[in-house]
DNA sequence: CGGATTATGTTATATTATATCATAACACTT
DNA sequence: AAGTGTTATGATATAATATAACATAATCCG
């Protein structure tokens, strides 16, 4: 799924331009030279790119990234550095699968899963060493 | 680690007593009772909780639970219902070990972890065959 | 075209969380 | 017990995040 107005393009393009997750009045800010004066109109365009799976919200930080690569439904496993607060997607190969055989659900029905990761990245450990 | 003041038993035990996750501001008003009256107590008594381990809070639904098992570190699996709003702590073993073991973290070190899957409990899986 | 649906604009407000500064309780040393 | 540092608490204000509600415009499709 794309992205299908210029409005959801724009913020789409924005959030795959930066690095960091955005918090959604960070993006209302940089969009208002693009038009955009109030809240909703970001929340909303931010939902339906959540919908189509373009983008994630990473929970913990109440901020928004776009998506690296395409999944399947809205899985995601955020790694989040605690020191310099570089925040990548990572891919876990069977990962999500492992979750949804997993015998102790006693009748749960995984559907969505959100993992989030806080730890220190490869950088950060380099400079911890020397 | 145990509450290490009234305060902080208070709101500790009244979390265990819920079944479901609290918001901090529900929590407020139910500790009105006891003297509490501004957020800020509030929220400071659930960040020493959660240092502690003893209570997480569910980023997805910006609320608190109390821990169910107790952890050596900050990790938590949270099963939350998308149909009855049920939340429950899920054990999953040596699904941490994984995740640390795991290649392609290309020099990050994960420190905590944070696992929130939404999907249908078992509950709400019954009333959808009838 | 006509009617439905979806996207957008706009204003107001709700919800969640923190900053700041003052006071009280406690732990520890002398 | 007095002095000192640390942690917990009280209290007020405000910041940050998100939604409600209602109006208008654009788009889709019969």
């Amino acid at each position: 799924m794309k992205p299908q107005t210029p409005r959801q393009q724009l913020i789409y393009d924005y959030l795959k331009q930066k690095k960091t997750p955005q918090g959604a009045y960070d993006i209302l800010d940089a969009c208002r030279v693009h038009g955009f004066k109030a809240p909703s109109q970001i929340y909303r365009v931010l939902n339906k790119l959540r919908e189509f799976g373009l983008i994630h919200k990473v929970e913990s930080l109440n901020a928004y990234i776009a998506c690296e690569q395409q999944h399947d439904s809205g899985q995601s496993v955020v790694a989040i550095c605690n020191s310099c607060g570089l925040v990548k997607e990572v891919p876990i190969p069977d990962f999500t699968n492992q979750f949804e055989n997993f015998d102790g659900w006693d009748g749960f029905t995984p559907q969505e899963l959100a993992v989030e990761v806080k730890g220190r990245c490869s950088l950060c450990n380099r400079d911890l060493a020397t």
